[in-house]
DNA sequence: AGAATATTTATTGTCGACAATGAAAATACA
DNA sequence: TGTATTTTCATTGTCGACAATAAATATTCT
C-alpha cells in the first residue's frame, strides 16, 4: 500500500510524433496494469501520466478510454479513474470462459494450422523453456500467454483470439499474484501438456487436441483456485 | 451513393450536463451504424458530429474512440474514420463464433435461470411475436437481439453476455441488409424454435436447450448465407 | 502535353484554459 | 461536543485555437 506513486520517470525524451502519445499513454498503462506495477484499486491520474509523457491531458484521457474498453481501467464520472479491480467473486465465470477459448482455440489450430503457425509456435515454446529454466516468472508468464495466443491465431478465428487474448490478460494478474509465492514444480509439468498440444496440432489431430487444451485448463484453473484458498486462510489468520 | 449527409437534424436542444455529450454520440452513432442508417464504409466526420450535437470534438472524438474500440467504426490515422465496413471475407469465422455463443448462453440459461428470467424473456417472446404479426422488420430484428441476450443474462457468465451480444449486434447489420428483401416465413419458423428455447430453459434441460439453440443458429446462419449467394449471383448479373 | 514539383485545402491530433462537479475541510450552530 | 451548513480544493469534462498531416490542386519545367 504505497501513498507514493511509483513514478517510473519516463523522460518527455525527444518530441513524439503526432498519434503516437496515445498509443505511448495505452501500451504502457496497459503493461503497468497486467504486470501488477499498478495495484489494483489505485488511482490513475490523468495529471500526472500527461506530466510523465510530457504531453497534454487531451491524449491522455483518449488512452483512458481505449483501457477502460478492455475493461483495465474503471471511470468514476467525474470523480476519478481506478486500476480495475480484479473481480473475485466472479472468477468462476472467468474459469469458465477461459477454459472453453483453451479448447475451442486449440481445437480450431489443429485444423487450421499452418507450417508458418508450427514454426511460430515451437518458437515461443523453446522461450518459454528458457524461461523456465532461468526461473525467471515475469518472462514465464508473458511468453506462456503468447504461446497460447500464437496457437488461436493458428486457428483464425478473430472473435476467439480477442476473447482468449483478453482473457488470458485477466489471467496474468491472477497469476502474477500467487506464482512467484510458490515453487516452480507447475510450470515445469506446463511444459510437457505444451509439447502434447503441439504434438497434437501438428499431426491435426482435432479430438486429441481437444483433450490436451481442456486439461490444461483444468490444471491452471485448480491451481489458482488452490493458490487463492490457501490466500484467504493467510488473511483469515492475520486478521484474528 | 449520398454525397450529401443524411444530416438527420439533432437539435441542440437544452443545454446538456456533463459527461452526457459523449454518452450521446455514442449511443446515436451506435444505432444508426447497426440500423445501417449509416453506410458501412461511409466517412464519420467528427465536425459535422460536434455541430450536430451542439458540443465540441473533444467529446466526440472519445466518443469515436470507443466506437473504434467495440469495431463499429475505423480510424485511418491522421486521415478519417469510416464506418466499419461488413467483413464478408470472414463470415465463417462470425458465424462459428456465433453458432458457440448461441449454444453456451443457451446451456447456461438453462442452468442458472431464476424465475424472474423467465418472466423477461417470455415478456421479449410476447414483443417478438407482436413484431412479426405487425411485419415490423426493424422491430422484428431489434427484439430478436434482446431476447437472446437476455437469455445469455440469465446464464450469468458476462464474457459469454459481451461476445453474443456483440456478435448479434454485427449480425443486426447483416439481417437489415437481407431481411426486408424476403417474404416473413422464416421469422414466423423462429417463433416456434423460440418457445421451444423457452420451455427447455424453463424445465432446466440443459441438453435439449443446446440442441435447440444449435439448430436455431444452423438455420439462422444457412439462411443468411442463402441471401449472400442470391445477392452475388444478382451482383453477378448485373456486372455482366 | 506530360511528368515533376510546389501550393493550397481539408481535417486531424494536440494544446492550454476554464467551468462544473463532488469530496474534504472549515465554519456555524445546537 | 456533535451535527448541519458553507467554503475550499482537487480533478474532471469541455471548449476554441493552432499546428501537423496527407490529399487535391495548381504550377513549373522539359
Amino acid at each position: 500500500m504505497s501513498l507514493e506513486e511509483p513514478v517510473t520517470a519516463q523522460i518527455p525524451e525527444t518530441k513524439r510524433k503526432r498519434g503516437q502519445g496515445v498509443g505511448a499513454v495505452y501500451e504502457t498503462l496497459r503493461h503497468e496494469i497486467l504486470n501488477l506495477t499498478l495495484q489494483p484499486g489505485s488511482p490513475v491520474d490523468e495529471v500526472k501520466l500527461a506530466e510523465r509523457f510530457g504531453i497534454s491531458r487531451t491524449p491522455v484521457r483518449e488512452a483512458m478510454v481505449k483501457l477502460a474498453g478492455e475493461g483495465l481501467v474503471v471511470t468514476l464520472p467525474n470523480r476519478f479513474t481506478i486500476v480495475a479491480p480484479i473481480d473475485f467473486p466472479n472468477l468462476s465465470q472467468f474459469f469458465d470462459a477461459l477454459s472453453l477459448m483453451y479448447r475451442v482455440t486449440t481445437r480450431l489450430a489443429a485444423a487450421n494450422r499452418t507450417e508458418e503457425d508450427l514454426v511460430a509456435i515451437r518458437e515461443l515454446q523453446r522461450g518459454y523453456t528458457q524461461a523456465v529454466e532461468a526461473r525467471d516468472v515475469p518472462a514465464m508468464i508473458e511468453v506462456n500467454r503468447n504461446f497460447h495466443v500464437r496457437i488461436a491465431q493458428a486457428g483464425r478465428n478473430r472473435y476467439y483470439t480477442d476473447l482468449f487474448a483478453r482473457l488470458l490478460d485477466e489471467g496474468r494478474r491472477l497469476l502474477r499474484l500467487y506464482y512467484s509465492s510458490h515453487n516452480d514444480a507447475l510450470p515445469r509439468m506446463y511444459l510437457q501438456e505444451h509439447e502434447d498440444m503441439i504434438a497434437a496440432i501438428d499431426r491435426q489431430d482435432i479430438d486429441a487436441a481437444d483433450r490436451i487444451a481442456q486439461a490444461h485448463a483444468q490444471q491452471i484453473v485448480r491451481q489458482i483456485q488452490t493458490y487463492i484458498t490457501e490466500d484467504r486462510r493467510l488473511n483469515a489468520d492475520i486478521s484474528l
